[in-house]
DNA sequence: TATGAATGAGAGTTCATTCAT
DNA sequence: TATGAATGAACTCTCATTCAT
């Protein structure tokens, strides 16, 4: 049995490959057509604009992923396992981008450069619902003293900019053999990065 | 007494600023041009195009400001104290952008919208150059003793994106007042910020 | 029932008018699409530049003319003959000019004026095609006892030099009424022609 | 002693070179200024506009070396004398450009690529007048019973291309070692040529 | 007289969007 | 519904000419 798709699924599948591997700025609206094997006027039956194909896309692909993650405040365990489990929509959320996860900094970063409103809007609602989240598990763990006290905003800040580099280490456009000799980098160990942001460098 | 300035830094001062605020790709030859006062066509008087006056901004606004960071590497301190140098030279560099920070973020993350090899190669360069200090100064610290043994690069990559969002706080597209009542977020504390790193959220 | 064309040839028809009323520089993309009476962008949805649409139209409208030229060499009959078929051909080519035939002149001798180096190589064999079998048919004729033995180089140069302003002739920027009283100037004799070839001026 | 020149003829000096080694078209006023070794703007000072150069050119370095052909035709010598001087004048003339005599067929074919009147009316007098001179010439040897009776004008245009061409023979865009094995063939021979000329290609 | 910084009209080309079929 | 031919606004860059010094 084959798989059926819509147009709508296939404009939106073509589209977010051909993003994230070329960018949205590179990514022609005869790129997408092409790529889902339907005439260029088609994708104007489904979509208003390239813009409104993208938005879709954040919102099915992006921000569905966070829809639950305001729960996570309401949850009765420890700020420790509160960072833990946002770590892991987190990890959850981009694994789910196989091809290039300059995707998601694309779209944290350079949401200005589209001019759909809607779209701005949405990515900038996004982000403030993320560092919301962490905002309110770190102040919360603060005020049980289970965190030192620190400048709350800062620290979610920090906190939330280790997570994103962490997570998308490998797409800094770094060639790690010039740098490190052991090509043994990248065992991702989620239990040592929470280590490091609970108990810090320090030995 | 005016100041008086050449129009080779009129066009640099006006190009910085619409790339800042509007992005590379939606600033136009005809905006600069306008900004800075002068007729289109001056603009090629002074510039090849307009990846070279980007080129140009990025040699002198940002990459100069590293030209000696691999300096720390020799120097007979500890590997704590060279973690703050580190941040000190970015939080000294970034504090020039006057206007908005996410020039820089947006030069370290999205090089590849750029078609000038040179430019890219440039930022990428910029890129290695900074993870590659701080990765041996973790890894100096581990092997001292004085930072706890974790994958070296994953830990270089998240102190990176601690320090660059903590250091990029004002820009992140959310309005504060909506998750935080005090309006006191701003105050920056860079001993507190280093505690956080090398101590950790624990209290 | 109205003759339709395609759009390709329509472009192609308003090129040549415009290349050869006005030139190769002085024809824009804009003439040639407003005498096609399609849109700017149309243009470039049949071509890929301007260079383009000169290269095709060289090699329908000229090259193509000569495809068979060489078979001239193998034929078995007189020198003279080969040499009159040689004539025949360059008239048949240039008699489809309905326009301007400086077309043709300037595509031997302005070659350098363009950019696109398969145009100028197009340009440089087809010269070299022509001026080759007549070099081949004289030297022939040379050896054969049947022409005066000469530099044949300089003497194909030159009969090439005669054919192409006879053939030309009217293309000349002068007022034959100004020198010639007489209006009959035009009438083309072409064994007239081949006779002043064979047997010079002399009476 | 040193030469002394004005920079009136700087200017043409260096006008005239570039205009022969690249073209009218690929010399810019800036090549011209930098060539004379003076600014950009005197060139303005001495020459309206840079056809006016090309016009100045033309009439001192072209126009002028057929000042007297028209003396010709009052000479008391035979018509085949006075086709060898007719040829002797063109030899003379073309001779002296050292560089690449495409600058005079350019002239010759490709005068409506300027937009300057007065140097189109000016090409076009001097083809004008050389074909009247060669016309008369002609058709006073036809009516002396020295020539063979042919159309004159057709003729004359013959005479002209095969001189022409023979002329500027080493400017057609062939490579001659593809077509002639031996090397020896650009020893100018001007009486083989007049032989042609007067007595055909036949043996 | 001599300059070169400044200019802007105008070039070829791109591509998201439209619309007749 | 599906199409792709057609569009033209908008882009970067060129360069002959101007003009304040």
């Amino acid at each position: 049995m084959t798989e059926i798709k819509s147009k709508h699924d296939l404009i939106l599948d073509a589209a977010y490959n051909l993003f994230i591997n070329k960018g949205y700025w590179d990514t022609k609206i005869i790129d997408i057509s092409e790529a889902a094997g339907i005439g260029k006027g088609t994708v104007y039956e489904y979509f208003e604009s390239k813009d409104a194909i993208f938005l879709e896309l954040f919102r099915t692909k992006v921000e569905s992923g966070y829809d639950n993650i305001t729960d996570l405040l309401s949850k009765n365990i420890s700020s420790e396992m509160k960072l833990k489990e946002f770590i892991d929509i987190e990890l959850k959320n981009t694994s789910k981008y196989t091809f290039n996860k300059q995707f998601l900094l694309d779209l944290m970063v350079k949401s200005d450069a589209f001019k759909n409103l809607e779209l701005i809007e949405s990515i900038h609602k996004l982000v403030a619902k993320k560092f919301s989240v962490l905002f309110h598990v770190i102040e919360e763990g603060m005020n049980k003293g289970e965190f030192a006290k620190r400048n709350t905003s800062l620290t979610a800040a920090s906190i939330l900019g280790a997570i994103n580099l962490y997570i998308s280490f490998d797409l800094l456009p770094i060639d790690l053999e010039d740098i490190i000799p052991s090509g043994k980098t990248k065992s991702w160990r989620e239990d040592e990065f929470l280590d490091l942001l609970l108990n810090g460098l320090k030995a």
